[in-house]
RNA sequence: CCAGUUGGUCGGAGAACCGCGCCUCCUUCGGGAGGUGAGGAAAGUCCGGACUUCACGGAAGCACGGUGCCGGUUAACGACCGGGCAGGGUGACUUGACGGAAAGUGCAACAGAAAGCAAACCGCCGAUGGCCUGUUUUACAGGAUCAGGUAAGGAUGAAACGGUGCGGUAAGAGCGCACCACUCGUUCAGCAAUGAACAGGUACGGCAAACCCCACCGGAAGCAAGACCAAAUAGGGGCGGCGCAUGAUCUGUUUCCGGAUCGUCGCCCGGGUAGGUUGCUGGAGGCAAGUGGUAACAUUUGUCCAAGAGGAAUGGUUCUCGUCAAGGCUCGAAAGAGCCAAGACACAGAAUCCGGCUUAUAGACCGACUGGCUUU
RNA sequence: GUUCUCGUAGCUCAGUUGGAUAGAGCACAAGUUUCCUAAACUUGGGGCCGCAGGUUCAAUUCCUGCCGGGAACA
């Protein structure tokens, strides 16, 4: 119930279309083998609450059937949920691009993948235990 | 028991922990409680509707597109049901875009004499009328013969002007007859498609998924349709105030004398973008029983409410059971029986909603029927 | 979601409407020329015309159903 709350708190989803635009065109960004990760800085007005927004992309080209592409996006959906709240910078939006190999890769490693993608585009927290 | 035909149903179950969308209620505004949450194809977008906007006086016609044996069902359909006809199967059963080729225009490579309305290459004949020869004339006999008569046979082709047999003939020919085929007509059966009988004739080849003719149907676009609310910025209109260059432009026929617009401020109005709300799920609705109908289906009564998101929820991990199972172990002479078991458990995800069609689909179950074998 | 288009040789395209020979350029292979290569010239191979049915004497072409690309619409 605890971790509920804090997600609550900390993730948002993201809805608009200016938003998904303004993400694809960031240049922060890092591939790794399951995903893509893209980040954003938040409007100056939002960036001092402590919100994180994030979103998950699964484009026809990575897979035809709906059933594999809503797979995809809800695995991705819960690893974010786990990690981003935990291990992100405050202040930022996420877009994660699903990749053929999400379908198939350990939840354990897709984890891993997160947070070694956070570090290379220096957005891990600070006071990370 | 084996092989098969056909109709229908389901398409894993339970539990634990962590999560998601929507609705209702409560709240100390952090959240909490309860309810509910994919399919038979949700798919392809191939047809038909509902609904919405646009166009339009009505009706008919033209163009274009579609459908095409007959009757019924339906909101409608190219769907479904029943029947007819024609293929396939021993049979249950199954398959069929199945109107018109005597309205017209077209098409048919190569081969072949000839490909559509008649004609005649090799043939066959030469009765009839000539010609020639023989015998004594009439006359008779004969002719690789002329005029001509034929379409039986040959050869080509996917296809060649009804087929088989007998008669007939100079040779032949529906020329005649028998059976078959086809077509028009009459009678009978049937709502009809069509079938049966009788009589007459042989004229009328194929392709209409070539153009076309006939009958029937169709206005166009689609929920990203459409309706409503509406920030910021720019621009438009109205009213009022200020300003008044006494300037520019337009205007009342000209001058005088006016009016309007061009500047700026305030208020209001309408269009409308971002964004939001709605359309949005109670319906040609499901289930059960009864009634009518061969059936599709219709109808009566009772009962139930069963996703409504909008960058898109319905999930993840683990355990138990269920189904299949590579393989291993034990018993056994063998057939087989028992135990353990890695792994696997389909096709696939609502996006306005319905009726169909088509395509994908591991497996499980139920009903009806057919053929064969064995036993009684 | 809705509406459209296109699939022919390894690649880029003709041919399809109007039915009967599958063609062009580049690429590939062999030969000639050259000390060798390139260029040039000569010759050749390579296609189930996206797949499966149907109509027809005959289908890349006509019809139907699938499969795979590509595009447009707020």
């Amino acid at each position: 119930m605890k971790a509920t709350k804090e997600t609550g708190k900390f993730l948002g989803r993201l809805k608009q279309q200016a938003a998904f635009d303004s993400l694809r065109k960031s240049k922060l960004r890092w591939v790794s083998k399951g995903f893509a990760l893209q980040a954003i800085p938040r409007s100056t007005v939002e960036q001092s609450a402590p919100f994180n927004d994030f979103c998950v992309i699964a484009s026809k080209k990575t897979a035809k059937s709906a059933v594999v592409r809503n797979r995809m996006r809800r695995r991705l959906k819960t690893m974010a949920q786990d990690v981003l709240p935990e291990c992100a910078k405050n202040g930022y939006d996420f877009m994660i691009v699903a990749r053929r190999e999400a379908l198939t890769l350990d939840a354990d490693i897709l984890r891993r993948d997160l947070q070694w993608c956070l570090k290379r585009l220096e957005l891990l927290k600070q006071d990370d235990p």
